[in-house]
DNA sequence: TACGCTATTTAACAAATGTTAAGAGTAATT
DNA sequence: AATTACTCTTAACATTTGTTAAATAGCGTA
């Protein structure tokens, strides 16, 4: 079986043996980093990208005052900093929640790689997805009641790990409430209050950092959920379509 | 003088005359569009991009219950739908704020100019920099209060708008105040809260759509904004820094 | 098992923000 | 100038969320 990240790609645009050649040849500095550990910091010059095999991740930055946002989870398949390739620093900072399997990737690699045209759509895919992810979190932030958020950040994580053969109706959550919190920008208290909501109306149980979800059309419907932004599926434009 | 796309791209990477001539070949369909019109709609399947050279447009969601949520502003030289080079289908939507001159470019042009290396890595410099003042976003609307979230949004305008030539401490802001209460996630009555806070701090001025600074940073230092975000000025790997 | 650390839970109260509604200003149109 | 429609402003009150602090539970290690 494909590694996460050609399962990922595979998933968005075809890719022959050569292609998978490539992207499988890019995992040679294979790492295990333990639980809570920075990959990468804010103001930093790295010249490397970061790839998840294995564990979860985070990206995050502090403000000023002090609290801390995270931007995004990186689950298996997922490249961490793919904008150290062409950005000069760091302007956020890069963690792992769990213990992680991690691959560093010179700079130099990833652009030879996209030199081949299958391989750079593929590579815009990832990132333009991405992209739609944040573009969500931002309208769930900005846009819903605290526990809507939460079940909606519950719904996503789902969804993404099945894409990758990581979950089927439950998943393993080795995240603490303050990261959930952060995560949504609410207090822990709160996250805390909205978390036992959602346990009560028996939309979710989570124990044992195992995350259960009852009835994911009941959540999605719950949270305002709507998949469209995750772009599962081939993508490419619609053939059928006329230009205008 | 060139337009606002090659000023913005320059500003990242070096455009030599041929990379200039391919950029400007892009501009043909040139259209004025009126204020407040969808230029994309939220499950459309496009098949060209557009790009804007002159107004104010902005990307937005509504949610099921019927919210809106602000996801960027699209100044002149941006390009407001990427994604639809690779991605099949619109998430979100598109729409003109001010009257605006936009052009209309088919996909294929686009995968034609990605062909040539210099243009692909101006390109990815532009989606990766929409990425992080994405990300920016959801740290100002999850972490501040309405009123640093405010200032921290008009600090970023100012500094986008110098990029491309169109501010020095002041500009035309031709949002509403609803516009903005959408843009940070806070009720159009607690917009004008937090206005009038601004404005009795003297931080800003705001009439007849003319946006004053009294003190940029001051405001910065109210808001909490870090430019680094907008990675303003030439990218790529620091050559000092030393591989690990 | 006991200990110490950390995460979770609960409560009481405070602050920020939302809601509703009404009045004032502004700009385009008749 | 009068009309209309829209945006802005203000007020009163409701709701959500934050803060602080303490109690409880869980977990790894001596």
């Amino acid at each position: 079986m494909d590694n996460a990240l050609v399962r990922k790609l595979e998933g968005y645009t075809p890719l022959d043996a050569e292609d998978k050649r490539l992207l499988n040849s890019v995992i040679r500095d294979i790492r295990q980093v333990p639980a809570h550990t920075d990959l990468a910091t804010e103001d930093e010059k790295p010249t490397s990208v970061h790839l998840v095999l294995d564990g979860f991740a985070c990206r995050y930055k502090f403000t000023a005052e002090g609290n801390r946002q995270i931007m995004a989870y990186l689950l298996p398949g997922d490249f961490c900093d793919m904008h150290v390739v062409v950005l000069k620093q760091m302007d956020h900072s890069i963690a792992t929640i769990s213990p992680c399997t991690v691959v560093d990737i010179p700079r130099e690699s990833i652009l030879e790689r996209l030199q081949r045209p299958t391989l750079s759509l593929a590579l815009w895919c990832a990132a333009l997805v991405d992209a739609a992810v944040l573009r969500e979190w931002l309208v769930n932030v900005g846009q819903r009641r605290a526990a809507q958020r939460l079940a909606h950040v519950l719904c996503e994580l789902l969804l993404r790990l099945r894409i990758v053969g990581l979950a089927e109706n439950s998943y393993d959550l080795p995240l603490s409430q303050t990261d959930l919190a952060d995560t949504i920008g609410v207090s822990n208290v709160h996250l805390n209050r909205v978390l036992q909501e959602l346990r009560r109306e028996d939309l979710i149980s989570w124990k044992h950092e195992i995350l259960a979800i009852k009835d994911i059309d009941q959540l999605m419907k719950y949270s305002g959920f709507n998949p469209n932004y995750l772009h599962i599926g081939r993508q490419g434009a619609d053939p059928a379509a006329k230009p205008r």
